[in-house]
DNA sequence: GTTGACCTTGCCATGGTGGGAAGGTGCAGA
DNA sequence: TCTGCACCTTCCCACCATGGCAAGGTCAAC
């Protein structure tokens, strides 16, 4: 398979194989005599597990752990299962930070009645008069990095 | 007051201050004879309406969008509303998404009896049995890019 | 005059991903 | 055989917000 066939079979773009192979995370594809990659079922396999793992919000370094792990026949689930938690500890913590910030957001939008005078209980919680909350989110960005 | 008060003051590093000057967020602080960027109450204000939008999760667009309407005397506050809700519903979103990514694995880890063996339904589930959830997550990424 | 704290500019890195340029390859049809 | 097209290759750039580091300037206190 070529790697735009690997891509569609996968899920991962054609640009981020090769990226993937660029940083070890995939092996280097062998190459067909010309200078093309070629993909076999195992390496499909291996890009669909990676693409899962990235719809579940693993980063990379975690992800690299998962794959040591799949393809070691002694591993312990225990390993797997830690790598896991220590995921979704992160992902709550994420979550319970934006959380706060929507419900302060909602609390002040509520307060502004949105007439389209400039009295604006949004602004002046900006401005100063914020209800000292969200520390959380010195610690977690709330915004995307990969764009929709 | 010199750029590391100024830091110190609005919670806003000297490293970030220089940044949203560079950006055109903040306007060019003035010299004092010196080299050395000069601010004053009016700037400290200014800095922490950021800081505080920062916290809030919003985004560097609409903090300028923000910024503009704070200094505007003939502002609706229907359009701050709308920033406001608009930035709450991409919260929503991503929580929503983060959420799913969370269960999907707390059901996964659940499944692991984690007893050591190589037996493991979570590497399983990103083989390729996963339950079939979360598209969401193409939309949203759930990995932080602001350093803890 | 030396020390130390602070400032300056400028470059590099992060993490995943996309965009695009400039050029090579392979196949189908005229 | 030539042409066109779809695909591939490598390489560089951009995002967003932030931190780090380096090499050098400035100022106040001792």
């Amino acid at each position: 398979m070529r790697i735009g066939e690997a891509a569609a079979a996968s899920g991962v773009s054609a640009k981020m194989i090769r990226h993937y192979e660029a940083i070890g995370l995939v092996p280097a594809a062998g190459r067909r005599g010309n200078e093309y990659r070629d993909y076999g079922d195992a390496d499909i396999h291996r890009l669909r597990f990676i693409r899962r793992a990235r719809d579940l919000g693993f980063g990379m370094d975690r992800i690299r752990a998962l794959l040591r792990l799949w393809s070691d026949r002694d591993r312990s689930n225990a390993d797997v299962k830690q790598i896991a938690l220590d995921h979704v500890a992160e992902l709550e913590e994420r979550i319970s930070a934006m959380r706060e910030m929507a419900d302060t957001l909602h609390e002040l939008a509520a307060a502004c009645d949105g007439t389209g005078r400039p009295d604006c209980p949004i602004l002046g919680g900006l401005a100063g008069t914020l209800p000292a909350s969200p520390r959380a989110a010195a610690k977690v960005d709330a915004r995307p990095s990969r764009p929709v």
